[in-house]
DNA sequence: CTAGGACCTGACGTTGACGTCAGAGGCAAG
DNA sequence: CTTGCCTCTGACGTCAACGTCAGGTCCTAG
C-alpha cells in the first residue's frame, strides 16, 4: 500500500505517518523512485501507536515499547518497560475515573438545584472539588 | 493565602497559578501592592483544573465548566457542556482501558514466549494491535 | 534599617505532534 | 504526451501549558 492508503484507513494524515517514519515508529519500503510502501499490517501498528499516544505516552516512550510487536523480540527489558507503561496508564486510569465521578457529582448537585427551581443559596458546588 | 502558598498545597507551581489567572480560570484578590491574595477554596480548586487538565481538556473547555463550580450558577446551556465533557472523558476512558488490555496482551504473550525459551517463529505479536 | 526570600510584570524559550507551504518528481488514464 | 492526482524532501509555522530570565518591588525577621 501507498502512504495514501494507509493514512485513510488508519484514520490518521499522511504527515503523520512520515512523522512516525522519522521517530523510528513505523518502517516503509521504498519504490525506486523513492515512494513509500507499507505492509498490510501498518495500518494495525498506526492504530496501535495512535491509542499509545492517547495514553499519554510521547514517542519515545511509544519506541521503547513497539519493538515489542516484533517477532518474539522481548528482552527482561522490554519487558519491564512494557510493565511501566502499563501502570502508568492504569494510574491514568483511575485518575481519569475520579476526574468523571466528579463531573458526575458536579452535574448531580446542579440538577439537584435546578429541580429546586431557585439557587439554594449556601448550597454552592465549591465543596466538590476536593 | 499567597500564591506560593497555594502552589505548594496544590502542587503546581507558581507560573501555573498566574497562567490560570491569565487564562481566566482562578480569580485572585490583590493587595494594595498588587499582591495576590487566594481564599482556601482555590487550592481545590487548582487541583479539580489539574485533573481536567489530565482528562484531555484543553483550558476553554476548563473554562466552559468551572462557572459550574460558583454558588448555583448552572444555566442549561451549562448542563449540556458538562454532558458533554462528561461523554468525553468516558469515551477516553474507554479507549484508555482498551490500550491497557492490548499492553496485557503483548505482555501476556510475551511471558508465553519467554516461558518457552526461545522464539517461536510464526507466533509473532504483531497480531495483538488489531 | 537592612538582608534575603517571596512576589510582581513582561516577554521570550520549550516541547510534542503534527500542519502547511514550496518546489520538484512520479504514475495511471485518456 | 499531457493532465491531474499522489508522492517526495526540506523547512518553517502552530498551539497549549507552562519554564525561565530580567529587572524591579514587597515584606518579614533580626
Amino acid at each position: 500500500m501507498r502512504i495514501g492508503e494507509v493514512a485513510a484507513q488508519a484514520g490518521v494524515s499522511v504527515r503523520a505517518l512520515r512523522y512516525y517514519e522519522e521517530q523510528g515508529l513505523l518502517h516503509a519500503e521504498r519504490s525506486a523512485s523513492g515512494q513509500r510502501h507499507y505492509s498490510p499490517e501498518a495500518v494495525a501498528r498506526v492504530r496501535f501507536i495512535q491509542s499509545l499516544y492517547a495514553a499519554g505516552l510521547g514517542s519515545r516512550a511509544v519506541l521503547r515499547i513497539l519493538p515489542c510487536m516484533e517477532r518474539g523480540v522481548l528482552t527482561d527489558e522490554m519487558h519491564e518497560r512494557l510493565l511501566a507503561e502499563r501502570a502508568r496508564v492504569q494510574a491514568q486510569l483511575e485518575e481519569l475515573t475520579a476526574t468523571r465521578d466528579k463531573l458526575d457529582d458536579v452535574i448531580r448537585i446542579g440538577q439537584a438545584h435546578r429541580a429546586g427551581q431557585e439557587q439554594h443559596e449556601g448550597t454552592a458546588l465549591c465543596g466538590v472539588a476536593s
